[in-house]
Parts: C-alpha cells; sequence; structure tokens
RNA sequence: AAAAUCUGGAAU
C-alpha cells in the first residue's frame, strides 16, 4: 500500500520496524517491497533483499523476480529485465504471463517490436494462450508507431485463437486510428466492440472524441458526447480537458464557459 | 491477489 503511493521510505521503515518486534515477513511482504524499491529504481536495496530472504530461509517466487524485471522495464533497462529472467530460468522459476507482458512492454517502449513479437510467440509456445494483457501491450506498440496494418492483423489473430479482446484493447486500436487521423475507422470499431457485447467506458469516448477534435469534426465530436451522456457514462477531469481544447481550437469561448461551470456541478474538480 | 496493458492538457 506504502509503495503504491511512492511512500518507499516509509515501507522501508514499517518493514525493519516489523523485523524489530519479532516479526518474521513473508514471500508476499518482501514481494511487495522489493517491487516498491524497483519501481524506484532502488534495484540495489532490492537485489539486497533477494539475499535476505534466502538467508532467511525463503524461496523468492515468480511474483518477487518479476516486481525487479518490471522496475527494470519501466526505466528502459530492457537487457538487464531479460538476463534476470535467465536467472529465474536457471533457478527452476518459469516466468508466468505477468513477466512475459511486462517483458513485451519494456521492448516495445524501446521501438523493439520484433523481439517483442518473438518474446510473445516464445510465451505462446510455453503453452500460455490467453494472455489478454500481453496482446494487447503488443498491439498497442504497434499503434505507438502508427503501424495499424499490423495491430489489426494481432486483433484478428487473437480473435482466432479464442482469446476475446476486451474494453482495453478495443481502446488502444481506436486511440491507434485516432492517432494517424483515421477516425473513420476508429468509429468503426465503437461499432464493433458493442456488436461483441463490450461497453464503451470514459476512456473509449475521450479517447475518440480526442481524435475527432483533432481532425476538426467539432460536430461529430459533440454528438459523441451526446451518447456518452444518454448512456450514462460519466464524464471526467479528461473529458472536460479534450472537450476545452476542442472548443479552444474553434474559439467558442462561451461554451468554453459552460463547461467548466458543468463541471463543477458534476463535482470535478479542474486539475 | 505481493506483480502486468488503454485516453487529454500542463510541466519537464
Amino acid at each position: 500500500g506504502l509503495c503504491r503511493q511512492n511512500k518507499i521510505a516509509e515501507a522501508t521503515n514499517l518493514f525493519s520496524e516489523m523485523k524489530e518486534i519479532g516479526l518474521f515477513p513473508s514471500v508476499r511482504t518482501y514481494s511487495a517491497l522489493i517491487h516498491g524499491l524497483s519501481l524506484d529504481g532502488q534495484f540495489e536495496m532490492a537485489t539486497k533483499l533477494i539475499h535476505q530472504m534466502c538467508d532467511c530461509g525463503l524461496r523468492p517466487n515468480v511474483v518477487t523476480y518479476t516486481g525487479i524485471v518490471t522496475g527494470f522495464c519501466k526505466v528502459g533497462r530492457v537487457e538487464e529485465a531479460k538476463k534476470l529472467v535467465d536467472t529465474m530460468k536457471e533457478r527452476g522459476l518459469h516466468p508466468n504471463e505477468f513477466t512475459y507482458s511486462i517483458l513485451i512492454d519494456g521492448l516495445c517502449l524501446k521501438g523493439r517490436l520484433e523481439d517483442a513479437v518473438c518474446v510473445l510467440r516464445q510465451m505462446e509456445d510455453e503453452g500460455i494462450i490467453n494472455n489478454i494483457v500481453a496482446y494487447n501491450t503488443m498491439i498497442r506498440g504497434f499503434c505507438k508507431v502508427g503501424d495499424m496494418e499490423v495491430a489489426d492483423k494481432l486483433l484478428k489473430e487473437i480473435c482466432c485463437k479464442g482469446c476475446m479482446p476486451d474494453v482495453i484493447t478495443y481502446n488502444i486500436l481506436i486511440d491507434g486510428y485516432c492517432k494517424v487521423g483515421n477516425c473513420n475507422d476508429a468509429k468503426k470499431l465503437l461499432c464493433g466492440m458493442e456488436k461483441h457485447g463490450l461497453k464503451p467506458n470514459a476512456i473509449t469516448y475521450n479517447t475518440l472524441m480526442d481524435g475527432l477534435c483533432r481532425i476538426g469534426d467539432i460536430e461529430s465530436m459533440v454528438s459523441l458526447l451526446e451518447e456518452m451522456v444518454q448512456r450514462g457514462v460519466r464524464l471526467d477531469a479528461f473529458t472536460y480537458s479534450i472537450l476545452l481544447g476542442g472548443m479552444c481550437r474553434v474559439g467558442r469561448l462561451h461554451d468554453i464557459k459552460n463547461l467548466i461551470h458543468r463541471m463543477q456541478e458534476n463535482e470535478i474538480e479542474p486539475d
């Protein structure tokens, strides 16, 4: 909990206190702290804790190592992440669905899409075929470089394999199409997801409205906003920011004032 | 669940 609030120091203190009063931290406790330290870039400390665990007779498991892998990937140190995964394997620990999606994300962030695909295939070869997060991560990688053809191919591929796309899959693809200026295909995906029984959420609408706003289609943006409200999807701070951007672009100052007023009525603080 | 994926602006 403390780690999630970026209070690593407090977490570390609490951890020391625990030991002083004679409590033995469990593998989970260690893993939580190791994850927090890794995200904070404190890899030496994290490694030290791994050793400490072993000294206490505790066996670090896949989650423990994956915590450090996450830290490396987030700061672009993918090679070290891969090396750690190899170490894990040597110690008889098999990477799981989390490990794979994290590694794929790390490679995508570095622009190493081909390598990421290799890891994805390796994951499938290991028999993990229902990891929607890994597929979403991979699809996002291609979307971010504007390669919508491959992204779409992956969507079709996972459908064939019986791994059901979720709302996030569609949100990622909608954003991809919007960012290359192809709002038409983005709109088609919105219909497509509903056909598959998935409910668009605020992020879906925000993403598409932003795309429409970027190509200057304010009218479509407004009708989408109406649809969003009608269907009871709550507007959030992102929604307002996107709408305000659109209104500024076309100089509708009066509408902007209205929006800010409505925002406060709906108890959303302008950020 | 002790760990993974989606949207704006500003800042850097």
